[in-house]
RNA sequence: GCACCCGUAGCUCAGCUGGAUAGAGCGCUGCCCUCCGAAGGCAGAGGCCAUAGGUUCGAAUCCUAUCGGGUGCGCCA
């Protein structure tokens, strides 16, 4: 259900209607026209720029054919009045039954009212996170995490079919150090003095792998050679970085549909496969690349290299996909497994990546362009960096100082929610300011608090009424004719309206911010309609009568619906009181 | 040097596939808040949407150039 939408295809009605009548002519692209909430209220209802968007190719004046669409709308039972404005606006009022309706119509659908058909099950992969397997995850990842976790919910419930994704970077050289950064610790479990060498991850939380290495192997690695022991080292401490990982990731509500781990392409064929899919399209070619100009490196020297064609498909310089050694570089796995994502048959591809990966967008966008010949589309989205504050302060993390702060800390400084929420208040490629105090105030200036409050004040109206002995079982107030005598009310009804269309605005453009955006406008809206209960008893939520407080009720209650969807979005929990 | 992202009120930021008089919070100014539904309420001031061109009936939004900030730029993932 989504009024936007149902007037819209009146709209479109309408206007097929005067072309079958001649008043339009015939073979006009409708696609153009909308309908979209007004700037100002005093507008009306609802706003068509469909006069506009038509007058050129129906070569007529747009005021002409807003007032003959006008006289059809108006004829509609569902419009109160249909005026033409500014430069040809088809200003519409909906009649007053068709906003009585929709508070007991959001109470029917429950949470669901807002979901889509728009995404019409096509398959989604959002790949997120993707830390590299060496250690806990730290603050810095959790944005990404949290994007790409609210960006996946939010396309669900848009109606695309969405795997949420985590490529596990286990391949390279960093999970060797890894190995031997966990073998010293192996060799202290067995009481060896041990010197951690540049090179080496020093931290902590590798101790007690050290010790599990021990109870599982015993003294079988000692005073052994590398030969005898990476590999296995390797897989051991990788499988324990990813059981922490995904704790990590679990205390922030996050959960992964499947991990995919890049040492799976190396031996099996599969790089090759991927590479020999771009040779058939005479991607692959052998070259010598020009030196970047303006920043040549001091060692640079002109090299014959093994390169993927990727201006082909929009990059600026074609790109190396092996070392001069013949092994393969970092972009040849990272081609395999997304050759691999197409060969699963997703229609698109989302990947969100830190924002020091921004002039990796065009060839990963070049490669899947070129294994699926343009059909399946990759929108890669950067994080941006979040700037740690406390208490105004900004926060400097340092592991020598000991201010080194993890995801598992910020979950447990300031909870799942809370983190999840305020990464979600600002368009993931902007930097975001992030204070460890701030965040947890109760206070009008924090989004958090405000959204999750006005969810829980209509919970306590609720029970208020209840106690009251006022039945106010959705079932109940879905039934009732809703009492929006104030233009407060009328207003709170038309921004519900707007949640439907906001969903798919917001899944179309892969942006999750403006859920978070939205609500705590409707918050806003919800707060002052409180308020003027202050000075006006009758606009009060819990009236003197059971009736008068069940027709009140019903459209805060639609509220709480709906801040319970979009923060359900946001994986966020809607609180029932304040503690 | 090249590419990408950003530039909107004093500050932090929203701003819908281009739409009407560009919004919010903070800060500032004034008023209200002895009782109702706590963690305040109401009102006001504050803008060359970085700059200059262009496309369009219409541009903060699209295109081009310039300026300013960030990120990245062949054997590191």
């Amino acid at each position: 259900m989504n009024l936007f939408s149902d007037i819209r295809a009146l709209v479109i009605a309408s206007i097929e209607a005067l072309q079958s009548e001649g008043t339009l002519p015939t073979g006009l692209t409708l696609d153009a026209v909308t309908t979209e909430p007004p700037r100002d209220p005093a507008h009306g209802d609802m706003a068509t720029n469909a006069a506009m968007v038509l007058a050129k190719p129906a070569k007529m004046k747009p005021r002409d054919i807003a007032e003959a669409l006008a006289v059809k709308l108006s004829a509609d039972d569902r419009i109160a009045s249909a005026e033409v404005a500014g430069p040809g606006f088809l200003n519409l009022r909906l009649a007053n039954s068709v906003w009585r309706g929709l508070p007991g119509a959001i109470l029917k659908a429950g949470t669901e009212y807002g979901r889509s058909t728009m995404g019409q099950g096509l398959r989604v992969n959002v790949e997120y996170v993707s830390a590299n397997p060496t250690g806990p995850m730290h603050v810095g990842h959790a944005r990404g995490a949290i994007v790409g976790d609210a960006m996946a919910s939010l396309l669900a419930y848009a109606g695309y079919d969405v795997t949420r994704e985590y490529y596990i970077n286990d391949g390279g050289a960093q999970v060797d150090v890894l190995a031997r950064s966990v073998y010293l610790r192996y060799l202290q479990a067995h009481g060896q003095d041990v010197e951690f060498a540049d090179g080496t991850y020093p931290g902590e939380y590798l101790i007690e792998v050290g010790e599990a290495l021990k109870a599982k192997v015993g003294d079988a690695y000692l005073d052994k050679g590398e030969d005898v022991w990476l590999a296995d080292v390797r897989e051991f401490a990788t499988d324990a970085m990813m059981a922490l990982i995904r704790e990590d990731l679990a205390a922030l509500g996050v959960h992964m549909d499947h991990f995919f781990s890049e040492k799976s392409l190396y031996g099996t064929g599969r790089i090759e496969a991927a590479i020999d899919s771009l040779r058939d399209k005479g991607l692959i070619y052998r070259g010598v690349l020009e030196p970047p100009k303006g920043k040549t490196p001091e060692d640079w020297e002109p090299r014959e290299q093994t390169l993927f064609k990727s201006t082909a498909h929009g990059d600026d310089v074609d790109r190396p996909i092996m070392k001069s050694d013949g092994s393969w570089t970092y972009f040849a796995p990272d081609i395999a497994y997304h050759y691999d994502k197409v060969q699963r048959g997703f229609d698109m591809l989302i990947d969100i990546f830190g924002a020091d990966h921004g002039g990796y967008v065009k060839r990963m966008k070049a490669a899947v362009s070129a294994l699926s010949e343009g059909r399946v589309p990759l929108d890669i989205k950067l994080i941006q960096l979040v700037k740690l504050f406390k208490n105004g302060e900004p926060f400097k993390m340092s592991k020598r100082a000991g201010t080194f702060i993890t995801l598992r800390d910020l979950v447990e400084m300031v909870g799942a929610d809370v983190a999840r929420f305020h990464m979600l208040t600002r368009k993931s490629d902007a930097a975001l300011d992030f204070d460890f105090d701030k965040v947890v105030e109760q206070s009008k200036e924090n989004p958090v608090f405000y959204v999750q409050y006005a969810h829980a004040r209509i919970c306590s109206a609720l029970r208020k009424a209840a106690e009251a002995g006022v039945d106010v079982s959705d079932a109940t107030l879905a039934e009732v004719t809703p009492d929006l005598s104030h233009t407060a009310e009328v207003a709170l009804a038309a921004k519900l309206a707007e949640w439907p269309r906001l969903v798919e605005i917001a899944a179309r453009t892969h942006e999750p911010h403006r859920i978070a955006t939205y609500l705590s406008e409707l918050a806003s809206d919800l707060h002052g309609l409180w308020n003027q209960g202050k000075d006006t008893p009758e606009m009060r939520f819990v009236q003197d009568s059971p009736d008068a407080t069940q027709a009140k009720i019903l459209l805060v209650r639609a509220t709480a619906v709906v801040i319970s969807a979009g923060l359900g979005i946001l994986g966020v929990t809607p609180a029932e009181e304040m503690r």
